[in-house]
DNA sequence: CTAGACGACTCGTCCAGACAACTGATTCAT
DNA sequence: ATGAATCAGTTGTCTGGACGAGTCGTCTAG
């Protein structure tokens, strides 16, 4: 009996659910799973693994966690299949620079201008001490603060937060959520006012999204975001800041060029 | 009985284990259990919210996925303690040119030139189509390959594979993996082959570390990485490329400064 | 006083069973 | 033909129990 292995014996070296996960993961990193295609269902893994139901769903608990699996409800678990990435570069500055209509969510997207939708939602608020410290100004200063969601082809792809000081802004178009989305985008809006950019510098983090940001980016469960932090600058001065632009990973590559010369 | 809450209906509106874990989240944010403390332990929330272990489990297993909760075998579940952040400016690339000792390793960590230890391995490969691509070479050029783990005060911080083409680094202390860690890093390891770098391309890109970066780099559940490409340019020539400088999230901040003026 | 054994308590793993909820195809009534 | 109801198959949620394995304090023998 149980000459090959002795399945009962529960926790001898490896977890029973790891070596499942390890077999699945090495299924569908050599291709025999292919990417989009399901996995065996839960009755089939327990049938061929001779373990529980519960130790099943611990296996693809882990591949879910590592991102290689999605499951849903009703239909099976298939192996992720593999995104097209989107590139932001950081010349798409300088395009937006460029006196056209393109702002620098459609170049990243290589989108037309009107193939994207803007979810926005305009305030003034006093700058938390967090804010105040990238404008490098008092704590409760006045800011109109814009919240955005970017829509392509009505998929979210990017939230983020931006806000401009208020004295900047407060009466001009800018300040107006009906102009949005403005040609040529933030950079265009602040020429608008007399200003020019000089320096953009961005810090860029990695984390698991919060609840919200799962639901609004409809992000598959295991995917991390990249939470960017924006400050833009004319001279020595902050004249816009964003506080964590949201991207999800699993569709998103940054580029950044740094000159030596 | 059950007057407030009819605790064995299973599932009602949102399933048990998720509002066990919104509660311990809400204590966690809240500051009710402060950040490096320990949570209750299995039995007793199993007693306060009157589920049962695999429940509790679950929701715990929720919260470890958001980054939030820590798990030690044996001892116990505790909120993630707060850990320094490191900052990796674009600049550093900048500092790295002048002609000093650090690396941009030891200038993002901050570090004393002696106080990093660094594990390599060198081998010479032919180039993959994906590295090939990269340096704008056929694949099966020849390539050395550098695998590195730096380490800070014993601590691994990041991982990399490094390749310069063999034609350029062949028969000279470059290749001596004994000669690492090389002052000044890789550019001056280039310049002392006449070689000056004039640009750098990085691309960024994050996603949950495999089994081998967990353990190698010892990140804690739920913790995304950051993998860098990076390109170094001579010109146009491209005279060194990393695939995936693998960084733990929870660890790294990026900064990248794009001027336009 | 110290080293080691012990025990209480913790989380880790695994099992078996039950029912809810969702999906997709089939069947049936209209 | 068409739309609604049904049904089989899938994953989601939850219970209860059992024992392995790590941690830490205490107690005891030396």
């Amino acid at each position: 009996m149980g000459t090959l292995i002795d399945v009962p014996s529960p926790p001898r070296g490896r977890p029973r659910y790891r070596q499942v996960a390890d077999e699945l993961r090495r299924r569908i990193l050599a291709g025999a799973i292919p990417a989009g295609s399901l996995l065996p269902t839960e009755p089939q893994l327990i049938a061929e693994f001779g373990v529980s139901r519960g130790t099943i769903r611990e296996a693809l608990g882990l591949l879910r966690a590592e991102g290689l699996v999605v499951t849903e409800h009703g239909r099976g678990s298939y192996a992720r299949p593999i995104l097209p990435v989107t590139r932001r570069g950081s010349d798409r500055y300088r395009q937006e620079m460029e006196l056209t209509r393109a702002t620098s969510f459609t170049v990243d997207h290589d989108l037309d201008w009107s193939a994207y939708q803007l979810d926005r939602e305009f305030r003034e608020v006093p700058a938390s001490s967090a804010i105040a410290e990238l404008f490098g100004a008092e704590p409760g200063t006045m800011l109109l603060e814009r919240r955005f969601v970017f829509r392509a082809y009505g998929v979210p792809q990017q939230m983020s937060t931006s806000s401009y000081p208020l004295d900047l802004v407060a009466g001009t178009p800018v300040a107006d959520p009906a102009n949005e989305p403005w040609p040529g985008g933030n950079f265009a809006q602040l020429r608008s006012l007399g200003i020019t950019v000089t320096r953009i510098v961005e810090k860029i983090r990695a984390r698991m999204p919060v609840p919200e940001e799962v639901q609004t980016l409809r992000i598959p469960g295991g995917t991390p975001v990249l939470a960017i932090t924006r400050r833009t600058f004319a001279g020595d001065r902050v004249v816009e800041a964003a506080v964590d632009i949201v991207l999800p990973a699993d569709r998103t590559e940054l580029e950044y060029e740094v000159d030596l010369s």
